[in-house]
DNA sequence: ATACCAACCAAGCACTTGCTTGGTATTGTG
DNA sequence: CACAATACCAAGCAAGTGCTTGGTTGGTAT
């Protein structure tokens, strides 16, 4: 008893539509971007009509919200643990790089990329809405790299360093392949030596 | 006599009409994303009306591939020209991202936007046609990081380091202000010391 | 004056866009 | 079973898209 079952999708447990629709749309909105992606192609690769996307969402914009919503929310939450298991300063900054790399090249890294790329197609009321998740976590970065400035491992403005360091890794996108010959590892290696001196 | 004075436009001299036509797009194309910037705004930004822009090009398509192709050339050859004028390894290394920093915080940067954030909405055929010109410029990178490898300055694999440092120095374009507190020159010095040990 | 031509306008065509509407299966619950 | 609620389809609308067409203009060379 109590409340009953129909506490079914309160906000953060996408019905199994929604989820799917979610996940087709991270891949579609990396792939062709969000501008060109339409909604039929949308629907197609979910195997329904375009008009019952907007029975779950009410607009193509809102999708895109949802999107980067929910993926900022995993990552933040990622980096949170993970910073937490991690006890000297330079192991809390391979978690750092770690993490994004491996949500850029892991199963949410469509998601991600869109989260990154497509930004500036979010409305600016969507781009308001997810301003304090985004900055919740890049003030985790710099809380690392400030720990790491302090520690002597670098001398480079934490908020500088940040961007430059993000900037590397999401370009990775468009270059590194994860089948290929160099494993996420060594690109971590790679990354992390940019910081270190 | 001789020639007639009508040598006017034979490829690499735009026409005035060409040339405020390419300046437009390449800053809108950037400002607002290709997919998302119609002709008839173009057309509004140059002061004409939509279809008189297909006087000039075949298509909307075609104006991206010619901001493009004459940014890239640009790039290459200055970027070629201060290589030439650097003696030693270390300074070498600070043109290519001084070089690149300039292009995209100065009055090229839309451009220089556009050529890197833009690349997927050109066609195919077009992107075919650019590989070679891209590759060139890619090529002088490669050479200047090849060279600071074998001198001690860093340890990691060029091709690797140029798409890091690439990733790196392009996101600038959505961060850093040229106008605010931190100048380029105090940028170009932070990238370096993301290379140098 | 004449001939010419690049540059542009005015209008609109064929098509695609995101989204709406009204109805029908499908599903879970008392 | 009844009965909602949910998920979806079928059809299409209004607005906007890139691009075309036929014609006008203003300047330049003959």
């Amino acid at each position: 008893m109590g409340e009953p079952a129909r506490a079914e999708t309160p906000r953060d447990r996408p019905s199994k539509a929604k989820r799917r629709i979610l996940d087709a749309a991270a891949r579609l909105f990396h792939e062709r971007g969000f501008a060109r992606c339409t909604v039929r192609e949308l629907a197609d690769a979910v195997g329904i009509l375009s008009g019952s996307l907007f029975h779950h969402f009410r607009s193509k914009d809102e999708i895109l919200f949802a999107v980067m919503e929910e993926v900022i929310a995993e990552m933040d939450a990622a980096l949170a643990e993970a910073l937490a298991r991690a006890a000297d300063t330079e192991s809390r900054l391979r978690v750092l790089i770690r993490t994004q790399l491996q949500f850029i090249h892991g199963p949410r890294g469509h998601a991600a990329a869109v989260l990154v790329y497509e930004w500036d197609a979010l409305s600016p009321e969507g781009q308001a809405r997810l301003l304090e998740g985004r900055a919740r976590y890049f003030r985790q970065w710099e809380e690392v790299l400030d720990e790491a400035r302090q520690a002597g491992l670098t001398d480079t403005d934490p908020t500088v360093l940040r961007q430059l360091i993000h900037g590397a890794v999401v370009w990775t996108v468009n270059w590194f392949d994860p089948q290929g010959p160099m494993s996420v590892e060594d690109l971590e290696q790679a990354v992390l030596a940019l910081i270190l001196k």
